[in-house]
RNA sequence: GGGCCCAUAGCUUAGUUUGGCUGGAGCACCCGGCUGAUAACCGGGAGGUCGUCGGUUCAAAUCCGACUGGGCCCA
C-alpha cells in the first residue's frame, strides 16, 4: 500500500481501489462517521435535511449522483465547523412502492386480495421490506462516503414521526386547509387509488393509442354529428356532446352514408380535395340539438344526449365537436355539473367494466378499446379509426395506465396557498438559478389542489374520523385519539391500519361515534414533514425552533415536483416560512445510449460493485468535474475513466513526493513554509489561489467551480511544478534547496488535501495521512476532523500572471525547437525575445529567465528590439511572428560544442536506463566501461568526471576498443552513432 | 398548445451572466520527448461554417429575433 520500497528509487501509487479500502477500513476502525457526522457540537447551526430516498428497491447509479453532490456541502460544513442539524440518515418506508414489492412477492392483484391475505400482515412485511431495503442503501450509501448517521436515522413508519404528521395535519384542518371533495383525479385502476398531481407528473411516457372519429347521428335529423375521441372506453360513459358557440361547423357531404357535421377548420382533415359542403352554422345552432349516444349504456337520464356550449373546446385538433364523460374528464366533469346530467361512471374500483354493458362486462377499459371498435364499425357509426402516438400518464410505480375519473377524496387546498407559495419561494436560491422562476416556479402559480388520500394500507392513516352526521374529526396526536376514544390506546402503539381503523371516536361536533375514513396519505406528505417529523416536533422537546428554514437542500430533478414542492407547500401552510434557502438540484444521470437511467430497465450499472472495483472518489469525480445540472451520460467506459486524469495523476505525484521524502528522511511539513525559489512561491500562491477558489464555491454551494480549481491545481501541480523542480528533489537532503522544495511541496499536497477533502474523501485521506507520516495509524487525525483550511499561504496574482506568460514564451520555444528540427535534449545557444516583457514576467526576474532556458535547453534568454529582426535571418534562426511584428527566434542549429554536449547526454541517459534496467537502486555503484567513437568518444571523454559520478560509476572506463559481446554487454545507437558498455554492479 | 433547458472538434466538454487578444482542454488518432512518478510523466500535429438564418455593434460562440433539432416538464 505505501510506498515501502522507497529506497529503491521507484515507488508505485497504490490504486483508487485500493485506497478507497483502506480509508474505509481506517474509517471504521476510528469510527470516524460516527465522530464527525453531526459536525462541530456549539458551532454555528447549519441547518439541513436528508431527502428521504424510498426504500422500496435497491439503489442505482442514478441515485449516487445526488448523493455525492450533497455530501461535499455537508463535509464543507463540518469543516468549517458548523453543528449540523440534522445528519440523520432519512428513509420513506411507506406508500404504493413498497405495497407492490409485497404485492409481487404473494401474488395479489385487488383489494380483495389484499384484505383476505390480511391487512396487518401486508403491513407487517412492507415493514421487514423497507428495512431490508434501507440496508441496501445504507451500504451503498457508506460506500459512497456519504456520511449521514445511519444509527439513528428518521423513518417515516415509524411511530412518533407518524405523530408529528398527525399533527401536521391537524394544524391543517383547523386552519380549513384539509378538507374532503369530490374531483376529476388521476386513478390507477391497478393500485386501486388515486394518485396527486405531482405523481401523475412523474408518469408521463409516449404511447400509441386508438385515434378514432364516430358518428353521433342526431335525432329527427339525417346528419350525424362527427365525434374525435382516443380514448374509446370513455364512450359508454357518454353524456353530452360540447360544441364552442361561435365555431363555424359545417355540414358534409360524404359520398356514402347520412351527411356529416364537424368543424369548418376541421374539414381538411377528414376530406381530400374541396368536398361538398351544404350548410355552413354555428356552434350556437346546434345547441340542444339531441343525439343518440353511441353505447346508451348510462340509461336515460335528465338532459342527457344533447349538445351543449363551452368555450373550451377548439377544432385545432379532432372535429370541434367533444364527447362528455362527466366521469372522466375535468371538463367533462365540470360541463356535466351544469348540465344537471349527473355522473355515470361504468367502471369499478379496478377499471372494469360492470354490468352497465354487457358487450364488455368484466374488461379492463383498456381491454375494452378494441371490442367497442369492432362494434361501433358493425353499426357503420365508425367514421375513421386511426392510432395516435401521444404521451399518457402511467402509474409512477405500476406503470399502469391511468385514467383519470370523478372520486371522492381529501385535499389539502394549496390553490388557496398560492401567493405565500410565490412569495415565499423568492427568497430562495438555486442551483441552477432558472429553476426557481422556471420549471418550480410556474408549477407554483398553478398549484390546483394537494389530493392527498390514497386508497391504500401501508402509510400514514389519515387521522379523521366522520360520525354518522357526516361531521369530520381530525386527531392530531395519540394522546387526543386516547382521549376521545375513550380508552388507553394498547401497548405498544402501532398507528398503522387495522389498530387505527378498529378505533371509534366520539365526534367533535355532535359526540356521536364516529369511524375514520379509511384512507392512508399521500407518501409525499410524509417526506415533507421530513423537517420536523424526524424531530417528533411538536410533542419533544428541542434544543432549536425546528420550524426555521433549511439552509440546505439538494436533490434530483424529479424532486421539483415532489419532495421541494411538499416541503414548500407544508412550510408555508404550517408555517409560513420557506422551507429551505438553497438548493442544490442535478440532472438524471443519462444511460450510453442517452436514455434516462432511473428507470430500472436496460443495462444495470451496479452501483455498490462498482464503488467497490475504482473507488467511490472516481466515480464522486465523475458528477463533480462535470456539469451535473445536465444530464450525464454514463457508461462503464465513462465510469472507468473517470478519476484517470486529475485523481491518477493526484495519486502519481503523492507518490513521487513520498518516495523522495522517505528516501532523504525528511519530515513532513504542516506550517506554511516562506520558500525563496521561484517555484515554490508560485506553488504557494497557486495553492492559496486553489483554496480561496474552492472555498468561495462552496460557500455559495455550487462544488463545480471547486472541482474545477482542485483540477487546475493538480495540473499545475505535476505538469509545471514537479517537472521543473525535479532536480531539486535529486539534490542531498542537507541542501537548501532540496529542504526547500520538500517543504514546499509537503505543505502544498497537505493543504490540497484538505481543501479537496469534501469532493474526494478518499484520496484527500490517503494524501493526507501519507504526506503527513500519519499513515493510518490507530488514534491518528483524519484530514476531516482537520477543520477548514483558512491560512495556505500567501496569494500573488502578479507571480502567477508572469509564470503564465512564462508558460506561454515555453510554448513559442517549444513550436521553434519543432520547426527547427533540434530535440530538446540538444541544447541550443539563445533563445532571442523581441520587445520588452511584459511587468509581471520581468517580475520573474533572473530566476525567470533560467527557469525559462532550463525549460528550452538553452544557454541564455536575450532580449533585442523589436527593429532588431532583420539581424536574426532565415538561414540561421526560426522565427516565430505575430502578424508582422516578430516575437521571439531560435537558432536553427546547435554549436558544435553545445552538439557535443547533447551527445554526452544521450550517452548518459542510455547508461541510466542501464543501470535501472539491470535492476541497481538509487544508491547502487557500478562499474562502467564504455566503447565509443568519433564524436561520441570526444564527447564522454571531455566530461569523464561529471559523468562518473552522475553514474555513480566507479570505476569509469572509456576506450574506443571494441567491446567483445558478454551478458554484462549493451548495444546503443544514438542518431545513428553507434557504442557499447559493460555495468556490472559493485557490491556494497 | 404552453413553459424551462440545451446545441462548440469523431466523443466528452470550457468559454456565454459582464460582447473584444489566434475559441481553450481531455479522450481517441498521428508524431515525438523523458537521467531516480515508467502499467507513470511531458510535448507537437491534425481536427471546429461555435445548429441555421437574420438583426444590433467598430467588434458576436457570447446580446436580440426567427427557424431547425434534442431533452425535460405541463396540458
Amino acid at each position: 500500500m505505501a510506498p515501502d520500497d522507497a529506497e529503491e528509487g521507484t515507488t508505485a501509487a497504490p490504486s483508487a481501489a485500493e485506497i478507497h479500502r483502506r480509508v474505509l477500513a481506517f474509517w471504521e476502525a476510528e469510527k470516524l462517521p460516527e465522530r464527525a457526522v453531526a459536525g462541530v457540537p456549539g458551532g454555528p447551526v447549519f441547518r439541513f435535511t436528508e431527502g428521504p430516498p424510498g426504500v422500496n428497491g435497491p439503489p442505482h447509479l442514478g441515485h449516487v449522483e445526488p448523493r455525492t453532490i450533497k455530501d461535499v456541502q455537508l463535509r464543507y460544513r463540518r469543516m468549517r465547523g458548523h453543528a449540523l442539524v440534522s445528519a440523520m440518515a432519512g428513509w420513506d418506508c411507506q406508500g404504493l412502492p413498497v405495497e407492490l414489492t409485497i404485492e409481487k412477492r404473494h401474488g395479489l392483484k385487488s383489494h380483495r386480495e389484499i384484505e383476505a391475505f390480511g391487512v396487518e400482515r401486508f403491513c407487517d412485511e412492507c415493514r421487514a421490506a423497507a428495512l431490508e431495503y434501507e440496508a441496501a442503501w445504507r451500504e451503498m450509501s457508506q460506500q459512497l462516503g456519504f456520511w449521514l448517521d445511519y444509527d439513528r436515522p428518521y423513518r417515516t413508519m415509524d411511530a412518533p414521526y407518524i405523530e408529528s404528521v398527525w399533527w401536521a395535519l391537524r394544524s391543517m384542518f383547523d386552519r380549513g386547509l384539509l378538507e374532503k371533495g369530490h374531483y376529476v383525479l388521476a386513478y390507477c385502476p391497478r393500485c386501486e387509488t388515486t394518485l396527486s398531481s405531482h405523481e401523475v407528473a412523474l408518469g408521463y411516457a409516449e404511447t400509441t393509442d386508438p385515434s378514432i372519429t364516430v358518428r353521433f347521428p342526431l335525432a329527427d335529423d339525417a346528419r350525424d354529428l362527427l365525434v374525435w375521441t382516443t380514448t374509446p372506453w370513455t364512450l359508454p360513459a357518454n353524456l353530452l356532446v360540447v360544441a364552442h358557440p361561435d365555431l363555424e361547423y359545417s355540414v358534409v357531404r360524404t359520398g356514402e352514408g347520412r351527411d356529416v357535421i364537424l368543424a369548418s377548420e376541421a374539414v381538411p382533415r377528414y376530406f381530400a380535395g374541396t368536398p361538398e359542403v351544404r350548410e355552413r352554422l354555428t356552434g350556437r345552432e346546434l345547441a340542444e340539438r339531441r343525439y343518440a349516444a353511441p353505447f346508451e349504456a348510462a340509461g336515460p337520464g335528465t338532459g342527457r344526449y344533447r349538445v351543449v356550449l363551452d368555450g373550451f373546446v377548439t377544432a385545432s385538433e379532432g372535429t370541434g365537436l367533444v364527447h362528455c364523460a362527466p366521469s372522466f374528464g375535468v371538463d367533462d366533469y365540470r360541463i356535466g355539473l351544469r348540465e344537471g346530467v349527473g355522473v355515470f361512471d361504468p367502471l369499478d374500483s379496478r377499471g372494469v367494466f360492470g354490468d352497465a354493458l354487457p358487450l364488455v362486462r368484466g374488461k379492463g377499459f383498456k381491454q375494452a378499446d378494441p371490442i367497442l371498435l369492432a362494434d361501433l364499425a358493425g353499426r357503420g357509426l365508425l367514421f375513421r379509426s386511426e392510432t395516435l402516438r401521444h404521451t399518457y400518464p402511467f402509474c409512477w410505480r405500476c406503470d399502469h395506465a391511468l385514467l383519470y375519473r370523478a372520486i371522492d377524496s381529501w385535499f389539502v387546498r394549496t390553490s388557496r396557498l398560492t401567493d405565500a407559495l410565490v412569495r415565499l419561494n423568492a427568497g430562495t436560491t438555486w442551483i441552477p438559478a432558472h429553476l426557481r422562476e422556471g420549471r418550480f416556479g410556474n408549477f407554483l402559480t398553478q398549484a390546483k389542489d394537494w389530493a392527498v388520500s390514497r386508497s391504500r394500507y401501508w402509510g400514514t392513516p389519515l387521522p379523521v374520523w366522520v360520525c354518522p352526521a357526516g361531521h369530520a374529526t381530525c386527531i392530531g396526536s395519540f394522546a387526543e385519539l386516547a382521549e376521545r376514544s375513550g380508552a388507553p390506546l394498547p401497548e405498544p402503539f402501532d398507528p398503522h391500519r387495522v389498530t387505527v381503523d378498529r378505533i371509534a371516536v366520539r365526534c367533535a361536533t355532535c359526540g356521536a361515534s364516529a369511524r375514520r375514513e379509511p384512507y392512508t396519505i399521500d407518501v409525499w406528505f410524509d417526506a415533507g414533514s421530513a423537517p420536523f417529523a424526524q424531530f417528533h416536533y411538536p410533542f419533544e422537546p428541542s434544543a432549536f425552533d425546528p420550524r426555521v428554514p433549511l439552509d440546505f437542500v439538494s436533490e434530483a430533478i424529479d424532486q421539483t415536483r415532489g419532495w421541494y414542492y411538499t416541503l414548500l407547500v407544508i412550510a408555508t401552510a404550517l408555517f409560513d416560512r420557506p422551507a429551505f434557502q438553497h438548493s442544490l438540484t442535478c440532472e438524471f444521470l443519462l444511460e450510453e445510449t442517452g436514455r434516462k437511467m432511473s428507470k430500472s430497465k436496460g443495462k444495470v450499472l451496479e452501483p455498490i460493485a462498482l464503488l467497490d472495483r475504482l473507488g467511490a472518489d472516481a466515480i464522486r469525480w465523475l458528477f463533480l468535474s462535470q456539469d451535473f445540472t445536465s444530464p450525464i451520460r454514463v457508461s462503464e467506459t465513462t465510469l472507468e475513466r473517470a478519476g484517470h486524469r486529475t485523481l491518477g495523476t493526484l495519486r502519481n505525484a503523492v507518490a513521487f513526493h513520498l518516495g523522495n521524502a522517505r528516501a532523504d528522511g525528511l519530515a513532513p511539513v504542516r506550517e506554511p513554509p516562506a520558500p525563496t525559489d521561484l517555484l515554490d512561491r508560485w506553488l504557494l500562491s497557486r495553492v492559496a489561489g486553489a483554496r480561496t477558489a474552492v472555498t468561495d464555491a462552496l460557500e455559495s454551494y455550487d462544488p463545480r467551480p471547486a472541482a474545477t480549481a482542485v483540477r487546475d491545481l493538480v495540473d499545475d501541480l505535476s505538469t509545471w511544478y514537479l517537472r521543473r523542480s525535479r532536480p531539486r528533489f535529486w539534490a542531498p537532503p542537507e541542501q537548501p534547496e532540496r529542504r526547500a522544495a520538500h517543504a514546499t511541496l509537503s505543505y502544498a499536497l497537505g493543504e490540497l488535501a484538505r481543501f479537496a477533502a469534501p469532493l474526494v474523501p478518499f484520496t484527500s485521506e490517503w494524501v493526507y495521512q501519507e504526506v503527513t507520516e500519519q499513515r493510518f495509524a490507530a488514534g491518528n487525525a483524519s484530514v476531516h476532523l482537520g477543520g477548514w483550511p483558512t491560512d495556505s499561504g500567501r496569494y500573488d496574482p502578479t507571480l502567477e500572471t508572469g509564470m503564465r506568460e512564462l508558460r506561454e514564451v515555453v510554448e513559442i520555444g517549444r513550436e521553434l525547437r519543432h520547426r527547427a528540427g533540434v530535440k530538446s535534449r540538444i541544447p541550443l545557444a539563445e533563445l532571442v525575445l523581441f520587445g520588452e516583457a511584459s511587468p509581471a514576467l520581468a517580475g520573474l526576474g533572473g530566476e525567470g529567465e533560467a527557469l525559462l532556458a532550463d525549460e528550452l535547453n538553452v544557454k541564455r534568454v536575450v532580449r533585442v528590439p523589436v527593429d532588431s529582426a532583420d539581424r536574426y535571418g532565415e538561414a540561421d534562426w526560426v522565427r516565430r511572428m505575430d502578424e508582422t511584428r516578430p516575437v521571439a527566434a531560435l537558432p536553427r542549429r546547435p554549436t558544435p560544442a553545445l552538439l557535443e554536449e547533447g551527445l554526452a547526454r544521450e550517452v548518459a541517459r542510455r547508461l541510466q536506463q542501464s543501470r535501472k534496467e539491470i535492476g541497481l537502486r538509487l544508491l547502487d555503484r557500478v562499474a562502467i566501461t564504455v566503447s565509443l567513437t568519433g564524436p561520441l568518444y570526444e564527447a564522454v571523454q571531455a566530461r569523464r568526471a561529471t559523468l562518473a559520478e552522475d553514474l555513480l560509476a566507479d570505476p569509469f572506463e572509456i576506450t574506443q576498443e571494441a567491446l567483445p559481446d558478454g551478458p554484462d554487454v549493451r548495444r546503443f545507437d544514438v542518431d545513428g552513432l553507434g557504442f557499447s558498455a559493460r555495468l556490472v554492479r559493485v557490491p556494497a
